[in-house]
DNA sequence: TTGCAGGTACGCT
DNA sequence: AGCGTACCTGCA
């Protein structure tokens, strides 16, 4: 068990704000967690973080909660716009996750699925298809597997993952043709480019993998949730087109895009907006 | 029951 | 260039 201090930070509200599928309640402030093939339970206490998991590195656990952050700098920014004071005080203890690369390419390629709890399901059954199974805590979990395999199409309609099934395919065979080699030390724009290679890739999931999977903080990607929010903060609750979200956000948010996302996200389905 | 939602690809104009 | 529809699945 590690323990961790906090500040400005909500452990249910950083899991809830739909950058992250595999997690799962057990009781108020206390969760299961998996990433990669680490387990983890997760507990929080006023300013403390208790964790409990297959790895126990601090460094790692620091990093994935983003906790050496100055998150009060951030929300300082924002607070020169009207709305969006307004909107943070919903989810101020929001913290941006640093996820896995190759987890976030699967799970937002199938994120164009629908509603979370079904994104759940197409990423659990994933993991226990092409995972492995580990016993932790009395429970069997299935890890998040590496992707050095080229699954079938038919295997991957088993994690009932529809139309998207050829999707992953394809980012799974350019992976293991290296074509995702090094995409860390390689620049925003390059990653970028590549994302968008891959068939199922568009704009909104590739700003996702770049927001959650590389930390390219300054991405805004606009689901329909953030249309609808920012269509009523910021556009009279007309229709608008994405681009032009994308133009308000860049103008009002930058260098800060990604939590002003999550801030908007969170208000967002918390019908607060 | 039908039909809609989610994000992207693709075909049409 | 922009628009409409197909794709698959679960759920109202």
């Amino acid at each position: 068990m590690i323990v961790l201090n906090t500040k400005n930070f909500s452990l249910s509200q950083t899991l809830e704000c739909g950058q992250i599928f595999r997690f799962e309640k057990i009781k108020e402030n206390e969760y299961f967690l998996q990433t990669r093939d680490i387990v983890a339970r997760v507990f929080q206490e006023n300013e403390k973080l208790y964790i409990e998991a297959t790895n126990e590195n601090i460094d790692f656990w620091k990093n994935f909660f983003d906790l050496d952050t100055n998150y009060s700098e951030i929300m300082n920014f924002f607070t020169k716009d009207e709305k969006m004071k307004e909107i943070i005080k919903y989810g101020c203890g929001i913290h941006i996750l640093r996820q896995d690369f190759e987890e976030m390419l699967i799970s937002f390629i199938m994120s164009q699925n629908k509603q979370i709890p079904q994104i759940k399901q197409c990423i659990n059954l994933f993991c226990e298809k092409y995972g492995e199974k580990i016993t932790v805590f009395d429970k069997v979990f299935s890890t998040f597997p590496k992707l050095n395999f080229t699954p079938t199409l038919e295997g991957l309609k088993e994690c009932k993952v529809g139309f998207r099934d050829k999707y992953i395919l394809d980012a799974m065979e350019k992976y293991n043709e290296g074509f995702f080699d090094g995409i860390k030390i390689l620049s925003e724009e390059e990653q970028r480019e590549k994302l968008l290679k891959i068939k199922g890739i568009g704009e909104k999931v590739c700003n996702c993998i770049l927001l959650f999977g590389l930390a390219r903080t300054n991405k805004f990607p606009v689901d329909v949730w953030i249309k609808k929010t920012m269509q009523k903060l910021y556009f009279d609750d007309k229709e608008t087109k994405n681009e032009i979200i994308m133009e308000k956000a860049k103008e009002l948010f930058s260098p800060y895009q990604g939590f002003a996302q999550q801030y908007i996200y969170f208000a967002g389905i918390m019908k607060k907006i």
